[in-house]
DNA sequence: TTAAACTGCATCGCGCACGATGTAAACGAA
DNA sequence: TTCGTTTACATCGTGCGCGATGCAGTTTAA
């Protein structure tokens, strides 16, 4: 089900995407919310927790890695990672073969979390029914929306 | 299509469930940035947009009401209002009804706007073939999410 | 080989987004 | 009426999220 232009009107499409636009917004907002709560008890917020699932799946990665898989700049991600540290989570390290690029590992704390972290995490979504939405066909949506924007270069 | 607990594996959900605020997670930031471009020669960010989106839909409002409607608090909704009225597009009077109530409106700036912005945001869209992607069924499901959402206190 | 272009990171300034706290006004029950 | 509670805003501190700028290290091309 593809939308030609000239099928649709303009106007109709504006309050569309509108609509769109809003709704993504505040799912955004929502399941932030939501995270902050479970992740609150760790003292991780919900940007450091996409960190962690970032090096929990695979480890050593320079910041620009993990940058690029998160979408962040090193103006977001520099901050993050520094507090991290602090926190007695992340080690970072020069690169031996790149002096520009920094290693950026888990410590042992941060790999202890991992199973805690996931078993909070799956019983605050049994615990409010969360996969009542559809799931499945929404992420398929999701992936289809955000692979036409980082299609485009605008 | 609904899933209940016990018919997916707990594993199975925490990938889906992580790969699901994910993917809302990106598409919020893609949208937030397309339209920061669009409305960067209106000297307007993403979020303030839709406090116009608000006022153009009902003019006229108590702070509380596009608090409500944006699901923002008043920590984050106050600074942006202070900045539109700096900008010479809302104004503020205090509510004769109650005074602890403040009502805000558009100023003719604002209500001149309306349409060249919308234009702008239709044009882009267009420009882009953004209704490549399955908006409506995305939107549906979108809506559900946040109805759930909405559904829990917790 | 050396200058120019590029890359990875650090830093800064601005604008959300949110919870916490404070204040004044409105409201409700005793 | 009065006092406690609730409500509408204001303010503050923390943490993103982003573009812009700066810099050191790397690569490339002449």
């Amino acid at each position: 089900m593809k939308y030609k232009m000239g099928v649709m009107k303009m106007e109709r499409m504006t309050q569309l995407d509108q609509q769109l636009c809003f709704e993504v917004y505040k799912a955004s907002s929502n399941f932030t919310k939501m995270y902050a709560r479970v992740l609150e008890p760790f003292n991780l917020t919900f940007t450091q927790y996409l960190v962690l699932l970032v090096l929990w799946e695979e480890d050593r990665l320079l910041t620009k890695d993990i940058g690029e898989r998160l979408g962040l700049g090193t103006g977001t991600l520099n901050p993050i990672i520094s507090r991290m540290i602090a926190q007695g989570r992340l080690n970072k390290e020069q690169s031996k073969e790149d002096k520009r690029a920094y290693i950026i590992s888990l410590t042992e704390k941060a790999k202890a979390e991992h199973e805690p972290i996931e078993q909070a995490v799956a019983e605050k979504l049994i615990s409010c029914n969360f996969m009542d939405v559809n799931a499945i066909t929404l992420m398929k949506n999701l992936k289809e929306l955000n692979a036409f924007f980082s299609g485009m270069d605008l």
